[in-house]
DNA sequence: CGCTGTCTTGAACGTCTTCAACCATAGTGG
DNA sequence: CCACTATGGTTGAAGACGTTCAAGACAGCG
């Protein structure tokens, strides 16, 4: 049972009045995932509504190839498998806890219930929706782009863009990747990643620290980004 | 001025009852645009609601190397450019009628007017927003696929799915694209696509029509898709 | 006819992948 | 404590693939 503040925190489901707000926590379950835990995978059955309360999802896919792609990563207030719940009746991709996580759950007809009876709720779901389409294109934008180099320093900027903050000695973008989990995200092999970010590393244009990555000077490595590479 | 049955036969716009079908046939305009034509640049401010009512429009963008990205066409009764209109207030993308058009428009307060007034409308948005970026999906996993010759292959495969209709012969896809336009729908060269294609030609894997392109065998076009390439 | 646009082919080059080996670290069980 | 294993990172060399540039074919159209 969670707490009305609590919800009414939450961005999706504020503004929605106090009655629903009860409602909500008479129906919203709390599951935990230890990271690495699968929280769904391709092809099960979706038949509930997902939201991420603490820590971090990661949604991904195996390619045919036997490649992994990651879609996107999915932090606090934010609602994963939403466009299945919609669309179709089994997941497109998997959902693993990329961090200890805590995940807040509907069934499908309460979420429903919840979409028809508040068009604050509708409004809601749509600007979420416009916001992925909109990070979406971006990602076709950037895997567009010709080098793997160029790639790595769009995604970088992009979460730059999105999380960084500054510190001294530049910005830091707190996103914990592993160099297979870049390779994954810019569609490249690690070896290729591997040996493009140690040699930002040697030039100074991107640090790798324990908490993420350190970028000196952003604008050095959106001239990277531009570039067909170089 | 349209008529209402016109309107009742929009998707989008059945179901709405007859008084909104009487006061959208006020508000809607028809512009025409002839092949070729731009309806909208990347930069433009978005004070528009935009859909297809005859002929086919491209959505695409130039990237910051100078390779044109196509991110969709749309067709009859399809709306476009409606994530800037929620999202920001300038077009992200060009739009260019890649067939003689006509194009129904609102303006960005009546199609406001018309969300907010209808739940049936909003409800609307959402499964269009959520085929669209079921769609963009697909679109990255496309791109994340190793090779020119499996991304070309999926495209079709696609568009076959989408649109194609069986004639003796096999398949037909029934999209003209110049080779330039498949470039830049699989992000590759044209002299690539090029000798990719001719190549499938003489093998009788995909046939270059003037009305689109003829599959013969859609199952040996799928083993080139998956195969990593070959 | 010359012009323009799309399509086509060839050869050189560069990038990325592939495969293989190796290092570092952390965790496990004897 | 150490050997053992797993995981993530790293480097090198060979080769495939795609791009790039340059040239030419072919059609429609003034």
């Amino acid at each position: 049972m969670l707490d009305p503040a609590t919800v009414r925190r939450i961005p999706r489901f504020s503004g929605l009045g106090e009655e629903t707000e009860t409602w909500l926590c008479g129906r919203l379950r709390l599951t935990r995932y230890a990271t690495g835990t699968t929280i769904f995978y391709e092809g099960d059955p979706c038949d509930h509504f997902y939201m991420v309360h603490t820590g971090e999802v990661k949604v991904s896919k195996m390619l045919e190839s036997g490649r992994e792609l990651i879609l996107d990563f999915f932090g606090k207030g934010e609602a994963f498998g939403e466009v299945a719940l919609m669309d179709g009746d089994t997941f497109p991709a998997n959902a693993v806890a990329h961090q200890n996580c805590e995940v807040l759950t509907l069934t499908r007809a309460e979420y429903l219930e919840l979409l028809e009876g508040h068009p604050a709720a509708a409004r809601s779901v749509i600007r979420d929706l416009t916001l992925r389409l909109h990070a979406m294109r971006r990602r076709v934008e950037v895997l567009g782009e010709g080098g793997v180099q160029s790639r790595i320093a769009q995604m970088l900027l992009i979460y730059a863009r999105n999380v960084g903050r500054e510190v001294d000695g530049g910005t830091l973008v707190p996103v914990q990747l592993s160099r297979n989990e870049v390779a994954s995200l810019v569609c490249a092999r690690m070896e290729t990643v591997i040996r493009i970010m140690s040699r930002w590393q040697k030039e100074g244009l991107v640090r790798t620290a324990n908490d993420g990555f350190l970028v000196p000077n952003p604008d050095a490595l959106k001239a990277v980004a531009l570039g067909n590479d170089g």
